[in-house]
DNA sequence: TCATAAACAGTAATTATTCCTACTTATCAA
DNA sequence: TTGATAAGTAGGAATAATTACTGTTTATGA
């Protein structure tokens, strides 16, 4: 894999932000500082990384979402505002120690959640 | 809601199966006892049908299937034959009990696995 | 420096899903 | 039983995210 400086900024907008952007995101961000970056770009190279395994997408939602954070982690999303964030379950812990005995070969695992965060709950109270 | 003949055999055919359908399954089976059904009908139904809490949706794949079975399970996804498998984790357990610190409002949780399923595995043996 | 494979921009195509419109049907009160 | 009405349907058009295609540019390493 080459690395274009297309493909540098739009990894290193994703491994700064906490925001789990979009492509649409990404594209309009990463464009100020490469005005003729297309999105057909964006999406190649997010496939790319991808494959790569430099990022994770999550693809519970309409539109996917993409993470610069690879570490094991689980996300929730707010059905009120709409933003991801990132919450820590052992997962890992229940998935190996119940996982063998159905005798598939567990190779990825995504736990997502969904209702309404901390902010939104105290805003409407 | 009312009870159309339509939605009835929607509803009866989801039920009727383990494999976890998308629209176009539905669709094309349904559509053997109901030659004039049209796509728009299927998606109407299956929405009306996820707002009233009767079949769930799995979107983690480009397309999404529906469940019939509305008890607390996980699914598997093997990357091999693409087929969506039952699984039971104790996911409530952890949610219940790690959830609560994070000052969240959980209302919906989501384990998604993929790997490759028991059956591929024998095969390509 | 040069050859070449990879990447790029721009645009067209694909595809799942939703929306729209005119017509049909179930329900319920008179 | 009959209308009025709201919900449902078929069929086709529209939407929107993503991918594919094409001709041009660029990174890389011999
Ligand atoms: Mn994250
Ligand atoms: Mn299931
Ligand atoms: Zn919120
Ligand atoms: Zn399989």
């Amino acid at each position: 894999m080459r690395f274009s400086s297309q493909r540098e900024a739009i990894l290193s907008y994703i491994r700064g932000v906490q925001s789990h952007p979009t492509a649409l995101d990404i594209h309009a961000s990463v464009k100020k500082s490469f005005p003729s970056l297309s999105l057909g770009t964006v999406y190649r190279n997010l496939n790319q990384l991808l494959e790569h395994h430099l990022i994770t997408a999550i693809k519970q939602d309409e539109v996917v979402h993409y993470d610069g954070n690879i570490s094991d982690h689980q996300h929730f999303r707010c059905k009120n505002c709409d933003s991801i964030i990132d919450l820590e379950f052992p997962v890992r812990d229940i998935v190996l120690e119940h996982g063998p005995r159905f005798g598939h070969e567990i190779h990825a695992y995504e736990l997502y959640m969904t209702g309404i965060c901390k902010n939104c709950k105290n805003e409407t109270k």
